[in-house]
DNA sequence: CGGAGTGTTAGTCG
DNA sequence: CCGACTAACACTCC
């Protein structure tokens, strides 16, 4: 269940071993995870037919990333669009049986397995996307314009680890808006990246309560939140990285986060500056973890 | 066993 | 334009 920076450390983990990777074969066995996308999803098999047949003897040039989605650009100029949502996976094995992973925690199970749904053969290994809850997919375009001309990131916001994303930039978007910084920090058309993890850690590490309203933030709180995400996020980009490189190292289910989470998932357990139980509220429907002595 | 909850996000409705 | 809610689906935890 990736945020930003799983999906960054995924990207660089497996940039390393599949640029320069020719395709051999493709192999589809729920054909809905690359027909389309979104809440309505339709199987549709010349979809799936150009997906398994297309790609094949072309190689892998570059791995980009535009907010949480993965782009496999191919030598034929098309590309696969890859988003895990909640529970997708990449595992790549390479023939001298090496892993490389990442997405939604990786337990030590045999690869294939029920829920691998795509299996792409390589002249250097398999790469497997694995999906439980089968939200995720993996959607083919014969070019990067079509890809853009299907509007579907039309409405991401700022990237946080770009140059673009500037302190004064951040303060226009926030303070323009009147909802809850939870949410508004959740809301990938402003700032893209944050899932619920980061959300809550960066509103923690920040000082401020994540439901307080965004056009009541001060100047020097904004200043704040905006430092934090430029912390956070490469920092867990490098955390991530470390382990994504070869999964055989993680330690089982828990995968590769946790160790810094200041909040996350620590309802009730003690703050780490200030000891007293951290509390929990649903925001925008999300559980929501934070310090009432820390944040104000 | 039943119900709630899960790192995402599109779509719908008022 | 908003916010609230739901759906897509499988599994785990109380």
């Amino acid at each position: 269940m990736p945020e930003l920076p799983e999906v960054e450390a995924l990207r660089l983990g497996l940039k390393k071993v599949l640029v320069n990777a020719t395709i051999r074969k493709i192999s589809v066995s729920r054909a809905k995870i690359v027909s389309s996308s979104g809440t309505t999803r339709v199987d549709n098999p010349q979809k799936v037919q150009d997906f398994i047949t297309i790609p094949l003897g072309q190689k892998i040039i570059s791995l980009t990333r535009r907010a949480k989605n993965i782009m496999i650009n191919l030598s034929g100029g098309g590309l696969f669009l890859v988003h895990l949502k909640m529970t997708g996976q990449l595992v790549f094995v390479a023939l001298t049986g090496e892993q490389t992973t990442g997405g939604h925690p990786i337990q030590n199970q045999d690869l294939p397995n029920k829920h691998t749904y795509i299996i792409f053969e390589l002249d250097n290994g398999t790469l497997y996307y694995n999906d439980v809850r089968q939200f995720g997919y993996v959607l083919y375009y014969p070019d990067s314009q079509t890809l853009l001309d299907t509007g579907h990131f039309d409405n991401l916001g700022i990237e946080p680890l770009s140059s673009d994303f500037t302190l004064e930039d951040f303060e226009s978007r926030i303070s323009q808006k009147t909802g809850v910084l939870k949410t508004v920090l959740l809301d990938q058309s402003v700032v893209v990246g944050c899932g619920n993890i980061y959300c809550d850690e960066v509103c923690f590490a920040s000082g401020v309560l994540p439901m307080r309203k965004c056009n009541t933030l001060t100047k020097p709180e904004i200043k704040k939140l905006y430092d934090e995400i430029k912390r956070i996020l490469p920092l867990a980009v490098e955390q991530g990285g470390s382990s994504v490189a070869n999964y055989l190292l993680a330690d089982g289910s828990r995968g590769n986060y946790a160790h810094y989470h200041l909040v996350y998932g620590k309802k009730g357990k003690p703050c780490a500056v200030c000891g007293r139980p951290l509390s929990s509220l649903k925001i925008t429907g999300r559980t929501t973890v934070f310090c009432e002595h820390c944040q104000k």
